[in-house]
DNA sequence: TATATATTAATGCAATTGCATATTTCGAGG
DNA sequence: CCTCGAAATATGCAATTGCATTAATATATA
């Protein structure tokens, strides 16, 4: 074996070609679904998936609330962000954001009837772009396999 | 066989659970990555994806150079987005913009040297982002089977 | 050729995001 | 109790993005 087979089977910091396309395909794939479930929730004039997601933790967690930060735990937005996206979610009457008893530093975050009606909106839409652009042109187990995926590439 | 489940069976517009904790694992993992890779290129002081992206079609395009619209359609940017990418990519003096003499409307767009070198020192983190978070935790085949995974979501 | 329509690109302005820092309160140690 | 570092959240400001529209040229067609 020469040493550049050697190189390329040994040397972590050098991705294969393949693994350099499938990570590209990855990228590029599921860059262009989420736009294009931005776009048909837009097109239906309903909020971001950001919203989305905001509200389904809030619903979630049910009259127990949510703090901010453990709603930070489940989304993918740094601090900052979020209490901007919070911010919004409250001023568009869709969360409440009352003071906490048990620590005065922060507030405890409630979807309203308001949030949970456009959840509801949302997910009819969210849904079939999910069922169009995802759903039907994979199997079950195609799906499950991407799972599976999906499940080795976390953390 | 009950309506429901020949609803379930033959609804395009609900998607299975499966189908639903599938589509979510892909959105979530995939920002999760972007978002790394993206922190490790700041944390080298190196530009964003964005900037790799549209250099690296620039320099497969060799002297002929692309127009705007050419890179628009390998790159998933909206034209008002790819116009003021382009804006810093010239300002940072990393690509060049001359008049088309075939077409009064548009510019080429060429890579610079710099831009030669930006490139290729962001391929230095990048790869390694890629090894590290995407190489490394998939098998050739596993990754061979994720491409086809997203062959068959693409478009 | 004159005119209408389409293409290519840019831009003013609002909304969002990122970054650094500030503010308030909590909890641990002295 | 007092002080100090940590935790939770907010905010000023710059950069980026999105949206609608404009500008300039090209192309088709009557």
């Amino acid at each position: 074996m020469d040493m550049i087979s050697l190189v390329a089977m040994t040397n972590p910091s050098s991705p294969s070609e393949q693994a350099i396309d499938s990570w590209a395909q990855l990228i590029r794939v599921s860059q262009q679904l989420l736009t294009t479930v931005e776009k048909e929730l837009k097109a239906a004039k309903l909020p971001p998936l950001s919203w989305y997601d905001a509200l389904l933790e809030l619903r979630r967690a049910g009259a127990e609330g949510l703090r901010q930060f453990q709603l930070k735990e489940s989304m993918l937005l740094a601090q900052y962000n979020l209490s901007r996206l919070i911010d919004r979610l409250v001023k568009a009457g869709l969360v409440s954001r009352t003071a906490c008893m048990l620590d005065g530093r922060g507030h405890v975050l409630h979807i309203t009837p308001d949030g949970q009606q456009i959840l509801t909106n949302m997910w009819e839409v969210y849904r079939q772009s999910i069922a169009q652009h995802f759903a039907q042109k994979l199997s079950g187990s195609e799906q499950r396999a991407l799972s599976a995926l999906m499940n080795k590439l976390k953390l």
